[in-house]
DNA sequence: TAAATCTCCATGATATCCCATGTTCTCCCA
DNA sequence: TGGGAGAACATGGGATATCATGGAGATTTA
């Protein structure tokens, strides 16, 4: 499973005034094989600034949203939480994508982003959001700690 | 499965003085591959406004009322609600559709509309209808949209 | 024949493409 | 091991294409 879809490590980029951010080169590099050559952002769920990731993810997450009675309030409210903020960024020939000026407006940014790479997806923060991002999950005490490790399974294999 | 249908992102357009609105761009994009070249349109179940999506959806919906006890009186109100007034509209070259005027009645839409993608489906709201629609669906506390996720099950694989 | 709908073209704003530049990193050889 | 050539990457700016929108004219419908 080389193939697999990582995100890692933490790149600052400039926003120029058109609204264009390379997105970094390792992360096209991590979505290289997939269909669609882009990103789709959406703000992040929890705390501030967005979030992204490649399409295949961004449909496993909707495939979550299918189980979900078709017609039912619940499956309503938890769409318009992600669906109609989201969108997807394709990258030009130099790997650039187009920050939509509400995305930018809702998450802070201006002329400066942090790209922090989170596994299967990826925060794009403002260097406040960012701050803010380092302090708000700095474990304290090494039991919480502890115990967030413990509340993980074992393979079982 | 690239090819999925999926409507993301909020846009707002004008209606002319004919009815006339452009379908945004990425949603005609999502539909590109669908044989019939626009969108079928009916009430929102839920709130206010319109909701859409392309043929083949719209065909999904059907068979998923199918699963409904053919003589309940549930199966026979989800009907009433949706197939009598959903029309289907078709495009023009340059990507508009001339919005029945009952059913731009029955949404309060006037001069201006937003567009707001839902995943498999998008919703047509007024100004006013939009506004509802966000705090209508804003989630007050994360412990409430944890609860909404958690209600989600997980892959199980 | 009047009203409504559709087709076609023009336009301004915006996003995208393309080429150029500077910096950093990598590689290779002395 | 130090230095220089070359490649990769981020970034800037101008040219081009796309999109939403308005309006005129043609076609259809009642």
């Amino acid at each position: 499973m080389d193939n697999e879809v990582i995100f890692f490590g933490t790149h600052e980029n400039k926003v120029d005034r058109k609204g264009r951010v390379s997105i970094p080169s390792l992360f096209r590099q991590a979505l290289a094989q997939e269909s669609f050559q882009g990103v789709v952002v959406y703000p992040a769920l929890h705390g501030l600034g967005l979030e992204g990731c490649g399409l295949s993810h961004f449909q496993w997450i909707g495939r979550h949203l299918d189980k979900i009675a078709p017609f039912s309030r619940q499956r309503e409210r938890l769409t318009a939480q992600i669906f109609p903020n989201a969108r997807p960024l394709q990258w030009d020939g130099t790997g650039r994508v187009q920050l939509p000026a509400d995305l930018m407006k809702s998450a802070g940014i201006e002329d400066q982003v942090y790209f922090c790479g989170m596994y299967r997806v990826f925060r794009v923060l403002s260097p406040a959001g960012h701050e803010a991002f380092l302090s708000g999950n700095k474990v304290e005490d090494s039991e919480t700690l502890d115990s967030l490790f413990d509340s993980i399974e074992g393979d079982g294999a």
